[in-house]
DNA sequence: CATAATCCGTAGCCATTGCTACATTTATAC
DNA sequence: GTATAAATGTAGCAATGGCTACGGATTATG
C-alpha cells in the first residue's frame, strides 16, 4: 500500500484519543459542580475546605479551581464565603449527578460490588455518550 | 451531628476520586504501549511520527512522552531509530490491549453503535477494576 | 553525490493540577 | 474584647501534556 494511504489509515484512528482527551477537560468542572450540589444538600453550604476533603486533595488546588469555574460562570463565589451554583453550573451539575447515577446503577447491576462500582464508575462517568447511557438506561429496565 | 463526624463522612468519600486520579496517571503509558504494538504488528515499525498521528498530537508531545516511558523502562529508544518494547511494556501493552477489547465488544454487545463504542471505550479502559471486567466477561457469555 | 523531502530533537511557551509554606481573615472560646 | 483556632488566600515550585518555531539528521530522488 502507498505510503500517504497507510498515514491516512492511522490519522483515521486518532478520533476517540481526542474525544477522551476532550471528556478530560470538562471532567473537573463536572466532578466540582456535582460535589457542589451534593454537600449543599448534606450540609447545608460548600466550603473550600468540604471540597479539599470530598476530593482529598489541598486546599489550595480546590481555591484555584473555583476560581476558574467561578470565571467560567459554573459557579458563585465570593473571599470566605460559601460557594454557590449559578443556573448554569446547577444545570450541569444535575445532569451530571443523572448520568453518573445511571452508570453507578449499571454496573451494580451487571454485578460489580458496590465499593467497585462506586470506584469504577466515578471515572466512567465522564466517557459515557448518550448512546451508551441509552444502552445503559435499557439494561436497568 | 458533630462537625467532626460531618468531615470524616465528607473525606470517606474521596476514595473514587483518588483512584480515578491515579488511573489517569497511568493512562498515558497504557495508551502509549498499546499504540506501539498496533503500529509494529501493523506497520512493522513504530515511528515518533506515527504514533503523532495516531494519536492526533505533535511530534514534540509524543517525543517526551516517548522518553518518560524509556526512562521506566516500557518502552526503547533511540535517537532518529524506531521505538520498541520492553518485556515490561510488552506486557503492559497485552493486557491493556486485551482489557480494551474486552470494553470494546462488551459495550456493542450490549447494543451501542461500533463508533460510539470505539469511542467510548478508548477511555472507559483505563477506569476498569478487575472486578467490573469480570462482570462484562460474564456478560459477553 | 547533491539536493530536496522527511523525520526528529530542542528551546521555550501555556494551561492544568498537584504540593508546601506563609499571610490574612473570620469564627470560636474564654 | 482579646486570644486562639479555623478557614481561606497568596506565593512559588513540580510534573504532565498541549503547542509553534527552528535546526539538525536521515532518507529519498534525480
Ligand atoms: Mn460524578
Ligand atoms: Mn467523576
Ligand atoms: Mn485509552
Ligand atoms: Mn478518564
Amino acid at each position: 500500500m502507498k505510503k500517504k494511504r497507510v498515514q491516512e489509515k492511522i490519522k483515521a484512528r486518532s478520533v476517540p484519543f481526542s474525544q477522551t482527551r476532550s471528556r478530560h477537560a470538562s471532567e473537573t468542572a463536572e466532578d466540582y459542580v456535582e460535589a457542589v450540589l451534593d454537600l449543599i444538600d448534606e450540609k447545608g453550604e460548600c466550603r473550600v475546605l468540604d471540597l479539599s476533603r470530598f476530593f482529598n486533595v489541598s486546599h489550595v488546588t480546590v481555591s484555584r479551581i473555583v476560581k476558574r469555574l467561578n470565571d467560567a460562570d459554573l459557579l458563585y463565589t465570593q473571599p470566605y464565603k460559601p460557594i454557590e451554583l449559578t443556573d448554569k453550573g446547577y444545570k450541569l451539575a444535575k445532569k451530571s449527578k443523572k448520568r453518573h447515577e445511571i452508570v453507578l446503577a449499571f454496573l451494580i447491576k451487571l454485578g460489580v460490588d458496590k465499593a467497585n462500582a462506586e470506584i469504577d464508575s466515578e471515572g466512567i462517568e465522564h466517557h459515557v455518550s448518550p448512546s451508551t447511557l441509552d444502552a445503559m438506561k435499557k439494561f436497568l429496565k
